[in-house]
DNA sequence: AATGAATGAGATTTCATTCAT
DNA sequence: CATGAATGAAATCTCATTCAT
C-alpha cells in the first residue's frame, strides 16, 4: 500500500464519488470516463493520475465503500450480544446504509454483480467478508440454541443477503411493487429469524 | 405479432441460443455480435436480418425464454392445490431449471438486472408475471389460513424471489460458498415457509 | 445489341420504373436495390437478373429514358423551321417533359449531374446529344441571320440549358421560390431569345 | 453560436478545407471519413471531435463556406450603383470565385443539389440568400427603368442562377464542350442583360 | 426465371487512454 | 499536477451481390 498525499486522497475521493453518480446513472459499460470526470469537475486525463483504468476505477470503489461498509457494520454490531437482535440490527443497518446512500447501493447491486464475469482475476473478498457476518452471526445463533442447528451456514447467509438484497434493490427501482424501506426490514425480520428458528 | 416462416423462425431460434452461450460467457456487454454470429455459425450480417441490434436481440432473448419458463410454471403449479406444497414445488421447479440451463441462468440473472438500467423504455412485463405467480401463491395460502395474513404480498414475493435468486446464482458462480442444490431446495423451502406460517 | 424478349424487356421495364421512383425520392446512394426490387413488387435477385449491378441499372435508366426523350425532341422538333419557333418549341416541350414525369426529372437533374464523378468511365453521350439539340438550333439560327453570329454555340447551348434546368430544377423542388410552369417557359423565351437575337 | 478555441477552430478548418478537397474528387457519399482524416492529416476520430457525423461535416461546409461568398459578393457590389453593371459585376465575381477554388465549386454545385434530397430537414437559407442577391439587383434594375418591369424576379433570378450555375459547372468539369471562362462571363452578360432589357 | 436468405467486405462511429503543453 | 486534444483500435451495423432452391 503506497500512501497518498491528503490532497491526492481528497481528489480521489471526489472521483469516486462522481463514479458512484455515473456508474449508478448509466452503468459501468454505458459511462464514458469523460462523464465520470465532467461530474468531478476535473479534466479527463486527470481520472488516469489517481487510477490505471476505468476497471481500476471500479474495483476502487466497490474496495473503498465497502471497507467503510464493512466499519460500520463491524462496529455497530458490536453493541449487541443477542443473536436474534444482532441479526434484526443487520437488516436494519443494512436498509439504513441503502436508504442513505441510493447511487452507491445501484451501483453495488447492479454492477457488482457483473463485475464477476468481466473482472477475471477479481476476488471480490470484501464481498466474502460481508456474507460472513451475516454467517458469524447465523453461527452464533446456532452455538447458543437459538437458530436451528441443522442449518447449513453457507446457504442460509446467502439465502438472507439475496432477500435483503433484491427488497431493496426493488425499493431503489420504485418499479414492480411499491413498499416502504420499514415494510421491508420488519417483513425480512418476521419471516427470516422466524425461519431460522428452533422448532 | 409478426408470422414468421417456420425456416426463419428456427434460424432466429439458433441465434438466440448462440446469443445465451455468449452472453451467459462474456457478458452482454464485452460479447460481440460477431462472437453470436460464429458461434451460431453464421455471418455477422445474418444476425441483423433476424434483430434490429444488439439490444434486440437481449430483449427477445428474455421475452422468448421468459414465455417459456412462465407456462413452464403456470403448467406445472397448477397439478398442486395446497399453498404450501405450491410453494415448495416452486421452489423445485426453480432450481430444476436453473440446473437444466446454466447460462440461460447467468445471463437472467447477471444480465436481466443492468438490462433495466440501459434499456431505458424497456417494461419487464415477464418478469412482473414471474414475481407474481409467488405473488398468486401467497394470496392464496393467506386466503387458505395457512400463510400470515398480515404479510404484505409485495414486498414477500421479492423477499422470496431474492433468497431464491441469489442462491441460484452463488451456486451457478460456484465462487464464495458451495453447496448442492438440494441443500439450497431444502433451506429455502424450510426457512422462507416457516417464516410465512400463521405463529 | 441484345435481342430481348418481349417478356423479359416488360420486367426490365418495370424495374426501371420503379427505381426512377426510388431514386427520385431517396437518390441514387441512399436507394438500396432492395427499395426499388419492393417498388416493383419482385425479389432482389430478380434485379440482378436484368441488370449487373445498380450502377448499370442507373446507366441503362439514363440511356433508355434519354433515348425516348430524344425521339420525342426530334421527331416534334421536325414539325417547325424557323429557329426562332424552334427555340420555343424546344423550352416548351422540355416543361411539358418535366411535368409529365416530375420523378424521372429529378433523377435525371439530381443524380445525372453527380453520376459523372463516380461512374469514372461513363461517357454521357445522350446528354451530349441533347445539348446538340440545343446547339443545332442556335447554329441554324446564327446562319438564317436571325441570332447573334457572334455567339459561341458551345457555350450558349449549356447556358440556356442551364437557365431551363434550373427554373425546372426549383418548380419541381417547390422551395424557395414558386411559380408556375407556363411562367417559366415564357420568361425562359423572352428573355433567352432576345438575349440570342441580333441587336 | 458556441464560442470556439482559435485552435480548436483553426483544426476545424482544416478538416472542412480537407473535405472539399475529397468531397470534389470522390463525392460525398463515395468519399470516407478515412479519406477526409487522412487528407487532414489527422486521425478518423479527431473528425468526430470537431463534427456531430459526415453529414453535420458537409452541412458545416455549405454554411461556412456560403457564408464567405455572401460576405464577398455584398462587399464588392456595393462599390457599384448601376444595376447592368451591378449584373455584370456579379457575373464576374461569380465566375471568379469558381476560377479562385475549383475544387469548392464542384461540391457547391454537385454534392449541393443532392443534398436537399437526404439532409430532409436542412433549410438551405444560405442559398436563397443567394439567389436573392440577384433577386435584389433585378428588381433594382426594374425600379429604375432598365429592366423590363414584367419580369417575374423569382423566375428571373433562378434562370439567371441555371446558366450561370451550368457554365461554371461544364467549364470546372471540362468535358462535353470547351471554353474559357472569359468567353462564359462574356456571353452570360450579353445574352442575359439583353434579355432583361426593357424592350 | 424467380426467389430471398445469407454473405462479408467495408463504412461509420465511439471512447479508453495517452502525452505534449 | 492538470489539461483536453488527439489517437486509433475495435465494435456496430449496412447492403450490394450471390446462389441454392
Amino acid at each position: 500500500m503506497k500512501k497518498q498525499s491528503p490532497k491526492k486522497l481528497q481528489r480521489k475521493t471526489e472521483i469516486v464519488e462522481a463514479a458512484v453518480k455515473v456508474f449508478a446513472e448509466k452503468g459501468f459499460f454505458k459511462a464514458k470516463v469523460s462523464d465520470v470526470a465532467k461530474e468531478a469537475g476535473i479534466a479527463d486525463g486527470t481520472v488516469y493520475l489517481h487510477f490505471k483504468n476505468k476497471d481500476d476505477l471500479l474495483i476502487y470503489l466497490f474496495e473503498n465503500k465497502m471497507e467503510h461498509i464493512l466499519m460500520r457494520f463491524n462496529s455497530q454490531l458490536a453493541e449487541s450480544i443477542d443473536p436474534i437482535e444482532k441479526m434484526k440490527l443487520f437488516f436494519q443497518i443494512y436498509f439504513k446504509i441503502i436508504k442513505e446512500d441510493k447511487k452507491l447501493a445501484e451501483v453495488f447491486q447492479v454492477e457488482l454483480r457483473q463485475s464477476v464475469k468481466f473482472l477475471k482475476d477479481y476476488h471480490n473478498q470484501k464481498f466474502i467478508d460481508f456474507l460472513n457476518i451475516i454467517g458469524g452471526i447465523i453461527k452464533q445463533g446456532k452455538q447458543d440454541g437459538f437458530f436451528n442447528p441443522e442449518l447449513n451456514t453457507n446457504v442460509t447467509k446467502i439465502l438472507i443477503f439475496g432477500a435483503l438484497d433484491e427488497t431493496a434493490r426493488q425499493w431503489i427501482l420504485g418499479t414492480n411493487s411499491k413498499y416502504s424501506l420499514k415494510e421491508a426490514v420488519d417483513h425480512i425480520s418476521s419471516i427470516l429469524i422466524t425461519g431460522l428458528l428452533i422448532v
